[in-house]
Parts: C-alpha cells; structure tokens; sequence
DNA sequence: AACGTTTCCGGTAACGTTTCCGGAAAGAAT
DNA sequence: ATTCTTTCCGGAAACGTTACCGGAAACGTT
C-alpha cells in the first residue's frame, strides 16, 4: 500500500497525493476529501524512509547521554522523551560508555539519521571549536558543566543549574549552622564535570568564612549510584576523621549516606547533619525529610526542549538558561551547639 | 558524501562499495583495503533512510510504554534502551496517554517507520486475535498482565512475574506474622491490569485463612505516584478504619504510605506494618529497609529484549517467562502480638 | 475575440542505497 | 585449442516519496 496505489483508486496523480497529505495548496476541496477518504479506508500509512531519503532529513533528535547512574538524569530523560513525544518528533537515544566520545558519536547519528538536532545530557564538555564543528545541526548541551571554554556562545545552547555556586550555597547552609568539620562527597574532583564545579564551590564557600579545605573530608565516591553513597560515607566513618555535617552533591548518595550513618549508629540531624543537591520528590518522602538544594529538573529537560526546537524550527540563536537552584528546608540540617 | 563518491574515488562501481560496506563475498582483498580506505579518509557515513528504502525495513524496535508514574518502569525502560542499544538496533519510544490505544499505536509505528520488532512495557491487555492482527512484526509484553485471553500463545511472547501469586505471598507474610486487618493499595482493582491481578491475590489470601475482605481496607489509589501513596494512607487513617498492618503495591507507594505513618505518630513496624512489591533498590536505603516482594526487573527488562531479538534473528516462537518475585526480609514488617 | 491570471493537476527526475543479472578475466579440465 | 568453472566486478532497476515544471481548464478583463 503505496501512494501510488491511494492514486490511482483516486484517479489522480501521486503528486497530488502527495499534496494533500502534506496539507499543500493547489489541490481542490473535492479531490482532498476523495483521497482522505481513500487513506483512511485503505488504512494507508507513508514510509517514513522514502520522505527522509528526498527530504534528506528525518524527524529524529538524537540524544546522546552518559552516566545512567544518576537518578536526576532518568528522571530527566523521562521528561525530554515524552516532550519531544509530544512535539511528533522522534527520539534516538544513545548511551555512552564514560571513554567514549560524545561529540563524535554525536555526529555520527547525525550522519547516519539525518537529524535534526541534538541533545547531550550529563558528562564532561570540554571541546574545542574544531571538535565541535563536526556537528551539523543545532544542539543542546543539558546539564554539563556550564565552562564551555572558547566556544561561541551563539552556536549552541545549554540549560543547567550554576553548579558552582549552587554547592556554594548548600555549603554556606551548613556554616550558617555552626558547622566547619564538614564532609563532602563528590563523585570525582578533576574531571572537567559538574562534580568539579561543585567541588570548587564547597571549597569557596569554606575559604569564604575562613575554614581550610581538609582532604581528609573530601571524598570521591567514584559514581552516583547509592552503593556509592553508601560506601563512601561508611569508610568516612571508619576513617575516624570527625565531622559534624556532609555535604553530598546527590540526593540518592545522600539517602544512601544517612542509611550508613544509621548503621553506624548516628543520628540524622543530631549527630550529623546532611545537606545534598536535586531535590528530587523522592527525598521528600524519607525520614527526615532530606535538606536539599532542589533543580528545577523538569524545567530544565523540557527548557531543553523547548530550545532546540526553537533553534531547528524558528532558526534562532543559541541561548543559555541558568535557572536556579533553592533551598528546600527539610530535616536533615541542624544547628551545632556551640 | 555518497556511496558514489567513494565509488568514483576508487574507480571502481557502486555495487562493489555496497558490497564491501555491507562485508558482502565477491570483493578481492585489493579492492576491499582501498574502498575502506577511501571511506576512512573521507568520513564517509551511510544513509540510513536510502537504506531503510530498499530494504524496506529498518533497524528499529519500537517500545510503547504506558503509565509513566511507577518507577519500577522507569528502571526497566532504561535497561531496555541500553540492551537495544548495545546489539546495534535503534529504540523508538512512544508513551501513551491511558486512553489511548496500544496496539494500534504499535501498528502505525510499524509501518511508518518500518520497525523490526515491538515492545509494549505496562498497561492493560485485553485485546482480541483479530486486534492483535494488525501487527506484523515480533512483539513481547513486557511486565504486563498475564491473563492473555484467546491469543495464540506461539505467536507472540510475554515477560513477567505472576502478580496473583505474589500478591498472594506478600499478603501471606503478613498474616503468617499474626495480622488479620491489612489495609491494601491498588491504583484500580477492575482495569484488566496487573492491579487487578495483585488485588485477586490479596483476596484470596485473606480467604484461604477465613479472614473476610472488608472494603473499608481496600483504597485505590489511582495511580502509582509517591503523592498517591501519601495521600491514600492519609486518607484511610483518618477514615478511622482499624488496621495493623498494609499491602501496597509498589514500593514507591509504600515508602510514601510510611512517610504518611509517620506523620501521624505511627511507628513502623510496631504500629503498622508494612510489605510491598518491587523490591527497588532505593527501598533497600530507607529507615527501616522495606520489606518487599523482589521482581527481577532488570532480567525482566534484559530478557525481553533477548527474545524480542530472537524472534526477529532467529525466527523462534513465542515464549513466556514468569521469573519469580522473592522476599526480601526489611525491617518493616513484625509480628502482631497476640 | 483575444489575451492574461488563477487554479488545479500530472509527469518525471531525484534522493542514496541494495540487489539482481550479465559478463569479463583467469584458471582448470578436457 | 576449446570448453567449463570460478572469481570478481559494473550497470541498472527498484524502493516510495517530494518537488519542480509545464500545461489544461476556467475565469476575468480589455
């Protein structure tokens, strides 16, 4: 069941056809209701392949992701399928191991799919204008870290939170609490990612009121899963180094690094208090309610959206959205006595 | 960058290119070296849609998810895209509205993009042969309900744990444990879903140990949200209706139930004890560890991928697996003194 | 009556592949 | 020397669509 069949039961030509199923002009009324009738009658669907291959392009975006630990980007990626869903695109997901390269791989659907734009999410970014320029269509860059180096602002978009400073103030919460033994747990401090910025924020903020960094508090859990959490703050414990609050720079590690202190027999705030970054709904529903730098992650996945089908459609200019981060006062902070 | 420019570069015919791109016989050695070579050096990249044309068929599977709420799916449908993704096939995804129509979904998806095979994760299934006829390609139901009706079990495979059975321990465990007034949530007991499923094998449960089912325990929660599941055990402990002790049928649900509990000055388990279905890990992280009904989901979500594959590489027929759910002891269960 | 204009339509090339088929060249068997 | 295989290769049709172009018919306008 081609187009072509649909024509001659019409006793039309394809172009016509192909006119009124594309919703194009110089077709007359009475020959658009024939040949609706007959597509529906017929249950005649296009090939997809055949308009992508003259057309030479496809209705796809692809979406190259790396990291699938975090549960903030599953619920992200969640969002960004159902949105570009719901504006009758298609979606192609490709996963990446942490070695690959996102940019070439990003390039290399774009070649294959004929796509119309691409969105990365999580993982390091730090190209060079050449390496970029590999990719042809508009693209996203959706929860990176927000130093894009010596790449022109107007050639793609980002959408994230101020990682820097949102761990700067998460960190300045517990100071303000008395706190200067302060634990942090990051999955990695060196590698041009979020966690970097972040780690550079809860050093700030520190220094800020006058408090010296303590390697011995700085833990690199090596991923975001809660294994890792929970690990991480179990050998803190062990390691015998005090403290008296942890920032964790994700709500999963942290619910899994209060079981730990659980475990140990600590408190939760009393004995420790936690203060983490995502705010996810789940974080709401623990014992305590989890202290927490909420991301406003819906808003960012469809932001992202939402941006590069402007940039695909209406042609527009990179654009750069910080939106921002906020406190959600759980109960999981507390004041130390001084 | 057409199959022709390398073609020309090489001075040999496009069919001879083909062959090689496609690790075809009939190409000496000689020519082979240079044809890659020509293609390395030029970044050639083929077109997917010219060869979807004429293949007339693409290398895409095509997953239709309904009910995007429960996290247990959103676990699985990750799982699913990597595994789909990892044998070199292309995931399309569509999520439908609960009104809408799987299966003829499915269908369209079929044709317009040419799809290899198909993958419904979730919902109701209560569709006839002649329904279910109007998809041409391997389908598997994965972690559906498993009352398939009048369909020809060969022609199509199914992956999921028997939900009557596992309700059907869950509850046991709590009556095993002294408890005769169990409250149970459900999103809906009269949907053909695996919810109704789960809420048969509560009732026979209670039956099987003489104890009546009262309505006044039986909440549907309409939906499978932590809010659902919050505002659900709100609800029936205000209503006043004596329990001590609740089914619920998702982990995400229960540990919002025990939040709820919470709330109201209950303790678990000591006033209220608590069993599940799911078996998250998350849940395993909350204080007191869940105690819950373990469903394999990501063998569940590996699975029918595999025999997805199979049916479309290797031809074989329908299978369907019912991998068992398993207990795991948390801490929020204990036994009712009597 | 002759001449634009507008409206509608069909023929056809093109998109970049794969696949079929025929054939040249080289080697083996008679 | 002839014929028969085998190995390798190129030409060309086909896949189903879109877009361009040219033209017929209908309708004004002078």
């Amino acid at each position: 069941m081609t187009i072509k069949d649909i024509a001659r039961e019409c006793g039309v030509g394809i172009s016509t056809v192909s006119r009124v199923l594309n919703n194009k002009p110089d077709v007359s009324e009475e020959v658009r209701k024939k040949v609706l009738a007959a597509v529906e009658t017929n249950g005649y669907i296009p090939n997809n392949s055949a308009r992508d291959l003259v057309k030479s392009r496809s209705d796809a975006i692809g979406v190259v992701v790396r990291g699938t630990g975090n549960l903030f980007f599953s619920d992200m990626l969640k969002v960004i399928a159902a949105e570009i869903d719901r504006r009758g695109y298609d979606m192609i997901l490709r996963f990446l191991a942490t070695d690959e390269d996102e940019v070439k791989a990003g390039a290399i659907l774009e070649r294959e799919k004929k796509l119309r734009g691409l969105l990365f999410l999580g993982g390091r970014f730090n190209y060079t204008p050449a390496e970029m320029s590999l990719i042809g269509v508009p693209y996203v860059c959706c929860s990176y870290t927000n130093s894009f180096g010596t790449l022109r602002e107007s050639d793609f978009s980002s959408v994230s939170i101020d990682d820097f400073k949102t761990a700067y103030e998460a960190v300045s919460v517990l100071i303000a609490a008395g706190h200067s033994r302060i634990a942090a747990f990051f999955d990695a401090c060196d590698d041009h990612s979020i966690s970097e910025l972040r780690y550079d924020g809860y050093c700030a903020a520190l220094k800020k009121n006058g408090i010296p960094v303590d390697p011995a508090l700085v833990v690199q859990t090596g991923g975001f899963e809660m294994e890792d959490g929970y690990r991480s703050m179990k050998s803190l414990i062990e390691s015998g180094a005090g403290f008296t609050a942890a920032f964790v720079e994700a709500d999963m590690m942290a619910i899994a690094a209060i079981k730990a202190l659980h475990d140990c027999h600590k408190r939760v705030p009393e004995d420790c208090s936690v203060i983490a970054i995502d705010g996810l709904k789940l974080s709401e529903y623990t014992s305590p309610t989890l202290t927490t730098m909420i991301q406003p992650g819906e808003e960012i996945a469809r932001e992202s959206v939402r941006i590069l089908m402007d940039m695909i459609e209406k042609g527009i200019e990179g654009v750069h959205l910080r939106p921002e981060a906020h406190l959600r006062n759980g109960g999981s902070v507390c004041s130390r006595q001084l």
